[in-house]
DNA sequence: TGAGTTTGTGCCGCAACTAAACAAACTGCG
DNA sequence: CGCAGTTTGTTTAGTTGCGGCACAAACTCA
């Protein structure tokens, strides 16, 4: 605060302007040789070239010169771009019903460590936190890489801009909880240079998927995904995450897909959080829920094993009509281009794709809407992948800023 | 076509590169003056004088010089900016239940001149869109203004990339017309310069209010309005009409709004579309819906002029909580920070705007998102004045091209 | 081996921008 | 009325990111 607050930014601190979507390019696969780089970019080979060397000279990426002959195309072959394995990592956390994990990741989604994974989740987020963080500090200083930042996956939505925890409804904290500032405190705490994020678990699932699994390209994508318990949604518009004007945006859950179903805590009956979560199927497959284990995986080990039992067909395609309704309102609002489903929804849309497709399709307006690709989730660790995205981004962004 | 079709923009075709947003402060009315324009741009004086005397230069907006004593501000008073009255114009056009329109309109959203209007529309849309371009050309004539673009804005789902007509359901247009070619034929037709593009209405009311209207400073604006049958969405995000990956985005028109409702054509039954639209109100009211007027008119009248009447307000209490079910649901879904509304749901909010704003509250799922302001569309010929920003929109992201 | 093709690099120049110093136009106070 | 203080417009010089161009490099194919 010294006196004037001027916005302006300084000749100084900008960096050359092309870096950060030079490095997204390669971050995101989409740049693997310089001469793509040089096209997506738009720019002439000689400026595509500058700012691959100083990409390069910021430790982020490696250019291979030789490339030991490449594919049969005639003419000089390009260098390869590629993530440079010994450069910076962000430290990604995630915390589920089912205990919680910290991991160590690179550019272009690359996971370079994980801890064991605890399986225990306490009712005080800061001592959650606290020692998630402490794990991920742990591979840090293993590894004795440079971290840039820290991200944090939570199952629950996240009001922005306070960074409060509203609904941790499956893990016992306190709705409100300040989980933001909580893992700032604890990154801080551990020694962890960089700034710290906190996001909800499928909105980040969503935005990996979309950087690195099977949302690539897709200009809307919209992800829908079952925790352990309710349905989450997300949407990455043109790239971004859209989360809404206070990070609530795809709260999917209530959306009328039963006008006769159950009665549900919103004051409606047959949304879609109680008609197609876990306990929801195993209900409607008649199974008592077990205690031994976590209702997800209880549900998707039942639809996979006993695809056979017509109790258990009956209620997947129970479901399965009543997920296809959702998504077609879903698709009626958002038009999106792709939709990829993740936890029991995902096991639903592998156990019959067809019927899946044939309902959304049936039930949104238009044929065209109707025929968007539904796929599964691709990624191992969708979520630790996507909180590692939050803390790259100011990377992303600006390159020269973020290493400063 | 001349050989190499490379995408490199040369450095003759860019512009000074902070001219479009520069003209869309001063569009927006947000750069009243040369001193906010180099503040909100974030460059030094020197470039924002030179940017607004580019502009200028290009007969576009006005620099006032002399102000003539301007607020009781110290220091030396700031250059006014303002659009240049005579400055150019694009051609805007709608086509309604009621009839069609044309006007020109000039930047700033101002209306220089609109056609009589006409009350019927006839089954072909050539002809139509031929007339109300003529109309147009007529209007064009007789202010010996330059013509820059042309806008239309049709009660339909505009399709991209094709432009066609999905569901021209209240006028009698087949579905499938490709109405932005035929558009785009009748504009050059008549000998009117620059691009032509087509949009749906409720989207372009959406448009025309957040950057003129009761929608300004919004950061996701959510429109829903009824036309003289079924009910129509759109969504400005970050200032960027979102019309979704195939324009068909925000059909919120079945959305579940009551379990036990009416049947729709959709194959649920509730839908809001049938459930709060002007026929829905009549019927509710058990007023038989006379020949003579639309039945927006018919229903607006009757809620403005017969509230005291117990079935009237019945009805419209009956409408208020359905609309405020389907705007909470988008409210989860899409979490905006501003709701507006138009035509027969505008009247409902002014009826009771605090039952709406109760219903929406209850029914969304965060307290804070519950509170969004819901307010009445505010601009005139809202739809007209969108199908200008369409037009003006290239000139908007880059004048010199744009002009040349 | 040489022609053709595609890519990387060095050099020049432009144009858009910043920075800094100065001039201009106002307010307010003595 | 005059002068200090404040804010804005303008001029000048200097920096720089990037396009354009020419040429070299590295490959394929006949």
């Amino acid at each position: 605060m010294n006196g004037k607050a001027t916005t302006t930014r300084t000749k100084l601190e900008r960096g050359r302007s092309a870096l950060g979507p030079a490095l997204e390019l390669v971050h995101t696969g989409r740049a693997p040789t310089r001469a793509v780089l040089t096209s997506e970019l738009g720019v002439t080979r000689a400026t595509a070239g500058a700012v691959a060397a100083e990409l390069e000279a910021l430790g982020l990426i490696r250019v291979d010169s030789s490339p030991g002959s490449a594919a049969g195309s005639q003419g000089r072959p390009s260098h390869r771009l590629s993530v440079l394995e010994t450069g910076p990592v962000v430290l990604a956390a995630q915390v589920h019903a089912d205990g919680f994990r910290a991991a160590l990741v690179g550019l272009g989604g690359r996971i370079v460590a994980t801890s064991p994974g605890c399986v225990a989740v306490m009712a005080d987020p800061a001592q959650v936190l606290g020692e998630v963080v402490e794990a991920g500090a742990e591979l840090l200083r293993a590894s004795g890489l440079r971290c840039v930042g820290a991200g944090l996956a939570v199952p629950s939505a996240v009001a922005e801009p306070e960074g409060t925890a509203l609904n941790p409804l499956h893990i016992a904290w306190p709705a409100g909880s300040p989980v933001r500032d909580i893992f700032a405190a604890c990154v801080r705490r551990a020694g962890i240079t960089g700034p710290a994020f906190t996001g909800n678990d499928v909105n980040l699932t969503a935005l990996a998927e979309h950087r690195h699994g099977a949302g690539r390209g897709a200009q809307h994508l919209l992800c829908v995904a079952t925790g352990h318990r309710g349905v989450g949604g997300a949407l990455v518009l043109d790239g971004r995450l859209h989360s809404g004007s206070s990070g609530l945006a795809l709260e999917v859950g209530h959306l009328t897909v039963n006008p006769e179903g159950r009665p549900c805590h919103c004051g409606g009956r047959g949304c879609l959080d109680v008609e197609t979560d876990p306990l929801a199927f195993l209900t409607t497959a008649r199974r008592e829920p077990g205690p031994e284990e976590s209702l997800l995986k209880q549900a998707g080990n039942l639809l996979r094993a006993e695809y056979d039992d017509p109790a258990v067909r009956q209620a997947a395609e129970e479901l399965i009509d009543r997920l296809g309704l959702g998504l077609a309102g879903l698709v009626n609002i958002l038009n999106p281009d792709r939709i990829i489903l993740g936890g029991l929804h995902r096991d639903l849309l592998e156990a019959d794709p067809e019927r899946l497709r044939a309902v959304v399709a049936d039930r949104s307006l238009w044929g065209r809407s109707g025929s968007v690709p539904i796929l599964p989730c691709t990624l191992a660790h969708n979520s630790l992948v996507g909180a590692a995205e939050l803390a790259w981004q100011p990377v992303l962004d600006d390159p020269l800023a973020a290493l400063a």
